[in-house]
DNA sequence: GTCTATAAATGGATAGAC
DNA sequence: GTCTATCCATTTATAGAC
């Protein structure tokens, strides 16, 4: 497995610890120009130049902008899986805990690159039906499934009761979102208030709650 | 006001009925290159090509690559307003219509020419503030004030107690949105099964109702 | 593997005839 | 207003030297 020849290879440079050293200059590059420009108005030339190399060395690596693209963006919506850390949040009462899951997640959504890579995504998902697929499968799916473990967990500690987890976590996170994410994902320049959102979701919690309340 | 010169200008094209005959061919040409393509991979030979125009009339029209997608897409904002009329389920007991409402409002997200429209613009939002801010207040914040007066009329009626209407609005539809919508801009092809979205919409209209259920 | 140089096509935008 | 023809910068992609 260990590859004696090449064994000390990457972990010199400062840029991302990706494999290699241009390469990871490539991919960071890529991911910042993708991301910013967007996928057309983005253009080879400017990625070779962010990334200190020449343009045969991008086509070295990867055989078309699609490709370099496409490599990018899905690297990028790995990465989603690692940041939702599990939810830390079990000992608390339920009102309490699901407030601190919705501010996290929230926290986590609005970050700028996050944002960045939801809309290149939703903007050539119609060009780029794979891509749209991988980032539902990475992101949205796998936060979902998370958040039902443990609305499952809540309902056999009968603190809620939820026939089908699954359900109440998708009307859960998409109450959470509101149009806050809306809004983020559209660049409105919207002062976040901090304290209105923690309003919001405490009332969306409230709604939650009384939806699955146990009967006894 | 009326024009005796040049009278009988409009109405002759079987294409959009714009003012102009060759304006109309041209956003219209526009309108659909552009939602197919994003901006920045749309190219205004192939607007000239499919409106049946030379580039200089396209220029002639609209200064810039950038006047014209700003001025195709805001229109096509200015459409949603239209498009969501208003709610006629006020004769309904509250569940039903509400999942009346929630039904709607789902037939009009899904409906491609709107899917491809959020595409563009959460794609290209990065670049285009004011194109953000113009969908947005023309769409999910028009859908969102409309939503709320209805909540209004049923919270004085006593058929459910809302202390805050907007709020309790963006949870609704939010609720309704759920993830459905977000596949669908990602273009995931998901055999849209009506009668589970039904069932999901109206477990989505039981937690609401739930929650803002009157004390008395 | 990596570069310089360049091919070959296309991009946005305009000049000038009608 | 509309077209043909074209300018020139930029595009993706490659050939060939090192």
């Amino acid at each position: 497995m260990a590859n004696p020849g090449k064994a000390a290879k990457a972990a010199s440079n400062p840029e991302v610890a990706v494999e290699g050293r241009k390469v990871g200059q490539v991919l960071a590059a890529a991911r910042h120009i993708f991301l910013e420009e967007g996928y057309g108005s983005a253009s080879m030339d400017a990625i070779a130049r962010e990334a200190s190399v020449s343009k045969a060395t991008l086509y070295a690596y990867y055989p078309s902008k699609e490709a370099l693209f496409a490599a990018c963006v899905s690297e990028e919506c790995g990465k989603h899986r690692i940041v939702y850390e599990a939810i830390e949040a079990e000992h608390l009462p339920i009102d309490q805990a699901l407030i601190r899951v919705g501010l996290q997640f929230m926290r986590f959504l609005l970050r700028p690159e996050v944002l960045a890579v939801h809309r290149v995504v939703v903007g050539e998902s119609g060009r780029f039906p794979e891509l749209g697929r991988a980032f539902y499968e990475s992101g949205p799916c796998l936060i979902e499934a998370r958040t039902a473990e443990f609305l499952q967990h809540v309902s056999e500690r009968g603190e809620l009761e939820i026939p089908n987890p699954q359900v109440a976590a998708e009307l859960f996170l998409a109450m959470i979102k509101g149009h806050v994410h809306l809004r983020g994902t559209l660049a409105i320049a919207h002062k976040l208030d901090v304290a209105e959102l923690e309003r919001f979701i405490t009332e969306a919690v409230r709604v939650f709650i009384a939806g699955y309340q146990p009967k006894s």
